[in-house]
Formats: structure tokens, C-alpha cells, sequence
RNA sequence: GUCCCCAUCGUCUAGUCAGGUCCAGGACACCGGCCUUUCACGCCGGCAACACCGGUUCAAAUCCGGUUGGGGACGCCA
């Protein structure tokens, strides 16, 4: 068989979300896999909807997620003359004619039909007229649309497709669609049969909502003269309703770039996301670039639809707790190099970079990554679980205040004191940390978590966390004992 | 209303094509335990599904039919 060709053909009419991105990475997997070719086409003949905006969000977030193409992006309102031309062609050969019915007509019937509750279809009232009628009728000025001739009577169009099997559609079930629109622009149908065969695409992997206009444009490629390609549907990606999911109704939550804004990394979004309608076959579910090209086959799609389990005001899980799931697992075992490089705009974001985090505190940097990263699950917690590591300015965890400060009003005293041992050390080792915290606390006849969790509160911010005497040792003597001595201030206005 | 598609734990799914090894496996979530100065990680354990009815068969999650449920399409949008 000839070369692997696919497209990923978005219409810009919005940013890129969820559903649109599986699509892409389905089809560069696809591409990848079999060391095809992808085409970027932006499908923006809706000059109505399409905006300058929404194709660059497209580009961006396909260039986040990884989602390289070789060829592209074409636009496919540059080639009308093409798509013109070949509806021309299909008038002069027979295989569509002009109908003059008006829209208003159309609707009145469309309207009738569904008040009657029944079956509403193009009636074919324009196909049988006469030359001369139609002369007649272009003479009078009348507005014409271009509608495709589907054969009549028994027989069908049957295809092959590589998710669902073998689909077959009656030509009757089939009405004449309009190709042309009576201001002379092509329709989409036609549009994208056109591009496709001059793009010479072997596989049209798309979502199933496209599985009804197959039929037709595989009659449209016959008529054109052309070998249909392959065709491969998608189940949909459903809303917690079971609802199809699209930008208008669903908002932020299915953009892609909310998951970059929100502290994904690029590839476990990717990683989730392939995993919402295929599986390999087997237990596995986190996979190298390398693996999952290796892994993804058509075969493995499954037919039916997915739901996406987003919890939007869940306040542990504002998404779906999988891909949480996976963005905390990629996380904690990436390279902490590659962590620092992710993290960094973070924090630059937040106005709590520091320069010396790739220079002379490259090392500090990453053993502070090092240690928090085994309980974050997005990059921004760095930013704001993770804050007092940055900056001196973070805010009071109100659960670690009341229960790790308030409510052992010792502290008050204690933290200071304790700072003051601190103090006294040359240097705070873990050891000499862990020997200074427990000796403190007997002193006083507590347990050791007390003073130590009450520590964590002022130095975090937080009541959970690393080792505290790892904290101790990392965050360096300067820093620890200042922020012990401040710790009265949390308890001024109390009782 | 018409045409088409789909149906396994709450969610993502394996198993369905080649019926028995499946009183259904994994992951996430949830619950419990261990570890621990806390939380998490990790480990151990638990909860939880073949939509329903009928048929074929020695045997059905798997094959067939029907029912129900869900989805998609039905545009001079893409």
C-alpha cells in the first residue's frame, strides 16, 4: 500500500479542546506509527465563524500537546477555485444539478414535516428540469444552490471501516445534498473530499459524529473519479450527561489550554487522553512517546462512546481524577531537570523566579523539586502549596493554623524559643534538627509532632509536607529561625 | 419522526471476532490497614459491573433475536 497520509482538519472556530485533540493525537499516532505523514489543514471556508484567533490557539495548543504535522497548515479557503472547479464538474457530468428551491421553502416543508412527525428529506423537486427550465429560471434570476444526484433506487454504499466494521447506507436513505450555495461558495462536504484527494490522504480518522456524511462523500469521491480513502471513526467524548462535548457548552474546562494553564504537563494530557476510547490490550497505561506510537493500533479503538468525568468544582479534583491521576505520576517520576524546566514559568508567572534557580542554586532548586513533588499533582502547586520554598510572603493554610498553631497557645513561645536553638547551631543538619526538635519537645513533656507540626505551620505555611527535618536542613538556619521568631504574629488577635 | 451507532464496576477499560481457563482482570476514585512528626508516596486489603428478556449450546459477558437505555446525524455549519 502506498504511503500513510492523515489530516487533522480543524475549523477554527474556537480554541482547540479535548475532543479535537484526541482526534489530533489519534491521527499522528496513526502518522507516526506506520511513518506516514500528517497534514495540518484549517478548514476555513465559514468565513463567518473562522477568526485569526482561534487558528493561532489551534496551532498552540497542537505545538503544547507534541503534536507535530509534516505538512501544513494549508488553508482551505486558499484552494475555492479548486473546490468551484469541482462542483463545476460534477454539473457538466451529470452528477448534480441546480435547484432553485429558496431556503424559506426548504424550512416551510422542513417545519411541516417534523409537525407531522414525519420522516423530512429534499423532495427532488429540481432534479428532473429540463434544460430549458433551467435556462428559464437563470434567466429570471432566481438563486440557485447545487445539489449532488445520489443515485436512485435499490442499492447502496458500503465501506469498510476500521473501527466499526462494515457500514452500509441505502442510496434512499440518501438525499440530494446541496454541494453549492446559491452565493456560489462550496460546502464542506465538497470542500473536504476536494482537499483530501489532492492532499492524497490514505486514512480519514475522525470522530463518529462524521460516520453519516461518509456515505456521501464517498460518492462524491466516485463522481470526482477518485479511490475513496480509508476510513476509521472515533467514538465520541461525551459530557458527565452523556452529552456530545463541545467549547460552546462546556467552556474552559474541555480547552486544552486550560490543562497548559493549569499545571498539565503536555504529555500526560496526551497520555490521558489516548486512553479515552483505546486501550493497548493490555494493564498498561503510562507510556513513553516511543511506547505509545509503538502500542497504538486502529484495532484498539473502541466503539463505544467515552465519558469525561471532569469534577469542575471538586476542590481535590477540578478534572478528571485520571488525568490527574497521570499528570501527578509523570510529575514525581520525570527527570528533575526537565521538572525544573516545566516549573520554572511557574513560578516566573507568580513573579517568584529566581535566576540563581538555573545557576548557583541549580542544586538547591532541584532538591527542593525533589522533595515536594511526591505529594503535588500539577505544576502550579509548586506556586502555591510549595510557595514559602520561593518567597517569604506565603499565605497560612487555615487548617494548619488552628490545629498545628492555635491550638497549643504555647507556641507562642515556644517557636521563638525554639528559633533560638536553632540559632545556636553552626550549621541545621537533618540529624542536628531531628536531635534539637525531639529534645525540645521532651523538655516540655509533649509529643515531638507537636512543636515540630507547629513548625511547619509558620515555615510552610502548611500542615503537611516533607520531613520537617529535612525542611529544617534544606531551607537553610536563616530562614528557619527568622521564621520561627515571627511566630507570634499568628497569634496576635486571638482571644 | 427517519437513518445510523453503542451497551462490562461511579469513571476509563481487558475479556466479545476464534463460547469453556471469567462466580469477570487492571487503572482511577472511594473505604480500611501498614509506614510516619504531618500529608503524600509506597505496600497490603476491601467495596464495586457483564442493562433486561428470550433463543442456540453440554457450556454464553462472548453467538442470534427482541426490549430498554444512551449517543450521533438528519443545515445554503465544519
Amino acid at each position: 500500500m502506498s504511503e500513510v497520509r492523515v489530516r487533522f482538519p480543524p475549523s477554527p472556530t474556537g480554541y482547540l479542546h479535548i475532543g479535537g485533540a484526541r482526534t489530533a493525537i489519534y491521527n499522528w499516532l496513526f502518522a507516526r506509527k506506520h511513518g506516514g505523514k500528517l497534514v495540518l489543514r484549517i478548514e476555513d471556508t465559514d468565513a463567518e465563524r473562522s477568526t485569526e484567533e482561534s487558528i493561532k490557539g489551534i496551532i498552540e495548543g497542537l505545538e503544547w500537546l507534541g503534536v507535530d504535522w509534516d505538512e501544513g497548515p494549508y488553508f482551505q479557503s486558499s484552494f475555492a477555485s479548486e473546490h468551484v472547479a469541482a462542483a463545476g464538474k460534477l454539473l457538466a457530468s451529470g452528477h448534480a444539478y441546480k435547484c432553485f428551491c429558496t431556503k424559506e421553502e426548504l424550512e416551510a416543508r422542513r417545519e411541516a414535516a417534523v409537525a407531522a412527525k414525519a420522516d423530512y428529506r429534499y423532495n427532488g423537486a429540481c432534479r428532473e428540469l429540463s434544460p430549458e427550465e433551467v435556462a428559464a429560471r437563470e434567466a429570471a434570476g432566481l438563486p440557485a444552490v447545487i445539489r449532488f444526484k445520489v443515485p436512485q433506487g435499490e442499492g447502496s454504499v458500503v465501506f469498510n471501516d476500521l473501527v466499526y466494521g462494515v457500514v452500509e447506507r441505502d442510496y434512499r436513505d440518501i438525499e440530494d445534498f446541496v454541494i453549492v450555495r446559491s452565493n456560489g461558495l462550496p460546502l464542506y462536504l465538497l470542500c473536504n473530499v476536494v482537499d483530501d484527494i489532492r492532499d492524497r490522504i490514505s486514512h480519514v480518522i475522525r470522530g463518529q459524529d462524521g460516520l453519516v456524511n461518509t456515505p456521501r462523500q464517498i460518492l462524491l469521491y466516485r463522481a470526482l473519479g477518485a479511490a475513496p480513502p480509508i476510513f476509521a471513526h472515533m467514538p465520541l467524548t461525551l459530557d458527565l450527561k452523556k452529552a456530545k462535548i463541545s467549547k460552546r457548552s462546556h467552556g474552559e474546562i474541555v480547552a486544552v489550554q486550560f490543562y497548559r494553564d493549569h499545571g498539565f504537563l503536555p504529555w500526560a494530557l496526551v497520555n490521558f487522553l489516548v486512553l479515552l476510547g483505546w486501550s493497548p490490550g493490555d494493564d498498561r497505561e503510562i507510556f513513553s512517546r516511543e511506547e505509545l506510537i509503538e502500542a497504538f493500533t486502529l484495532e484498539g479503538v473502541n466503539r463505544a462512546n467515552s465519558i469525561f468525568n471532569y469534577k469542575k468544582d471538586d476542590p481535590k479534583f477540578f478534572t478528571d481524577p485520571k488525568a490527574i491521576n497521570i499528570n501527578a505520576h509523570y510529575l514525581r517520576t520525570i527527570p528533575v531537570a526537565e521538572l525544573a524546566q516545566w516549573v520554572k514559568p511557574v513560578l516566573e508567572r507568580e513573579g517568584i523566579w529566581d535566576p540563581a534557580y538555573e545557576g548557583e542554586k541549580r542544586e538547591w532548586f532541584h532538591k527542593t523539586l525533589e522533595m515536594s513533588r511526591e505529594r503535588f499533582h500539577t505544576l502550579t502547586d509548586f506556586a502555591t502549596i510549595g510557595r514559602a520554598w520561593f518567597a517569604d510572603d506565603f499565605p497560612m493554610d487555615e487548617t494548619a493554623l488552628q490545629k498545628n498553631l492555635l491550638k497549643h497557645p504555647q507556641m507562642k513561645e515556644w517557636l521563638p524559643q525554639l528559633a533560638q536553638r536553632f540559632a545556636a547551631l553552626p550549621e541545621i543538619t537533618h540529624d542536628e534538627a531531628e536531635r534539637v526538635a525531639r529534645e525540645f519537645a521532651e523538655e516540655h513533656g509533649v509529643k515531638p509532632g507537636v512543636p515540630i507540626n507547629a513548625a511547619r505551620a509558620v515555615i510552610t505555611g502548611q500542615n503537611k509536607g516533607p520531613s520537617m527535618f529535612e525542611v529544617f536542613a534544606h531551607l537553610g538556619k536563616e530562614k528557619v529561625v527568622q521564621r520561627l521568631r515571627e511566630a507570634g504574629k499568628y497569634f496576635e488577635g486571638q482571644n
